[in-house]
DNA sequence: GAGCCGTGGTT
DNA sequence: TAACCAAGGCT
């Protein structure tokens, strides 16, 4: 930061407002808030914990999807120490289809940090807050000013959007680095009487009127502040490097059930994708296909490392496609799992399901094991009445298998 | 710093 | 549809 002639700031080679334009700012948005802002949950508390949850939940989610999330998960754990001595099992079922797991388990990890350190109280320093788990530079920042009154930036997507406009900056907002810039504005910029209602009003434009998509500046109570639309650079802002696509993986959904009518289902590893969660076994198992000219054209073998496309395995060799992929699927589930299922001739399903990074292709298939008890089952696998599903934390596309297992396959042979 | 980590809504 | 988006943090 350098100080020009003029008395104004320079951040980043980016020129301040002089402090009477700063006012104006804040006043603005300010009253614009006060008549414009949604009544949401969160809204009508001062409790740090309460504020706490409807950040976290708020993390790359929509606040329709949170509302009913943040009912449910304060019901269930009310205060600080009631989380902090959640089991794991009910936490993950609280957090069921929010996403982005890792959330909830960081959470709990905080609670006990807070019992630990600061006697179960929230502390109120944002150097402190800042300490705990699953709290970064936007949590800490969000918490501190709308519960604590502490004038601290809250530099999420939406305000780094808006200030890019409002300054021109060039700065990749896509970047982690770029973060600083802005808050460092924003430091400049917040309201020191009002500095969670400023940093919330900045977030609601962004997410109202200064949208990614067809922003609205003609409309917007600060557009005599924003240098974009004054010049006519609108659509230069903000820059944003693209995200890498989501890599295709094809998968086997291994529907089993035993002569009690249980379900096979399968807990994943604690960390990585989905971690902890409860799925049917899923296996990256292809089946030999051979060409006409007897060539291999898919090999079989477990967790092939490349995707390859279920459709293109029947395309190659559709008449003995069916027949080769239950010979590698009885070979996986045998080798896995020590049964030995009954096939069904069709596939129960196909789920699509696009996760940050990955997306995945699973192809359903459903077997009856009549033998089961001679061989023993992995530690992480367990047969579930599905009476007892509702105990149990799914994730989306085991869901989709669920649902097209029910809908489909299930009424059509009367399983 | 880049990759990992979910899901649902929009265009 | 595919692409893009939404109140990020951890490793």
């Amino acid at each position: 930061m350098t100080k020009n002639t003029n008395d104004t700031k320079t951040i980043y080679a980016i020129e301040m407002w002089p402090i009477e334009k700063i006012k104006a700012f804040r006043k603005a948005l300010l009253d614009w808030y006060d008549k414009e802002k949604r009544d949401l949950p969160w809204r009508r508390t001062n409790d740090p914990y309460c504020i706490w949850v409807s950040e976290i939940m708020l993390q790359q989610t929509r606040v329709d999807t949170v509302i009913p999330y943040y009912y449910n998960f304060l019901n269930k754990f009310p205060d600080i120490a009631s989380l902090a001595t959640a089991h794991e099992d009910v936490l993950l079922k609280a957090w069921e289809g929010l996403g982005y797991y890792s959330r909830v388990k960081n959470m709990q990890k905080a609670a006990q940090q807070i019992v630990a350190d600061y006697n179960g109280v929230f502390p109120e320093d944002p150097k402190e807050i800042a300490k705990l788990k699953g709290i970064g530079p936007y949590t800490a920042g969000a918490v501190s000013s709308i519960a604590f009154q502490l004038p601290e930036p809250a530099v999420d997507g939406n305000v780094m959007r808006v200030m890019s406009r409002l300054f021109e900056i060039d700065a990749d907002i896509a970047k982690p680095a770029s973060r600083k810039i802005f808050e460092e504005i924003v430091r400049e910029l917040i309201d020191p009487d009002r500095p969670g209602d400023f940093n919330q009003a900045l977030m609601d434009l962004g997410s109202s009127i200064c949208t990614p998509l067809n922003p609205r500046p003609e409309i917007s109570p600060i557009k005599a502040f924003n240098a974009a639309y004054q010049h006519g650079t609108m659509h230069l802002y903000p820059v944003k490097s693209k995200a890498k696509k989501p890599v295709p993986m094809n998968l086997q959904g291994i529907i089993l059930q035993n002569k009690d009518k249980e379900f096979l289902l399968e807990k994943r590893p604690k960390t990585g994708l989905l971690a902890d969660f409860w799925t049917f076994p899923l296996l990256q198992v292809e089946p030999v296909v051979t060409d006409r000219e007897n060539k291999i054209v898919v090999q079989t073998e477990l967790l092939v490392a490349e995707a390859y496309p279920t459709e293109e395995v029947h395309d190659k060799n559709p008449e003995i496609a069916f027949s080769q992929i239950e010979e590698a699927l009885t070979a996986a589930v045998a080798a896995k799992y020590q049964l030995h299922p009954i096939w069904l001739k069709a596939e129960t399903g196909s789920v699509n399901h696009v996760f940050s990074h990955i997306k995945w292709h699973i192809t359903g298939y459903y077997g009856r094991v009549l033998d089961a008890g001679n061989g023993t089952l992995p530690e992480n696998c367990k047969w579930v009445s599905e009476h007892d599903f509702p105990a149990y934390a799914f994730p989306v596309p085991q869901q989709k298998m669920w649902q097209q297992f029910q809908q489909n396959t299930r009424k059509e042979f009367n399983l």
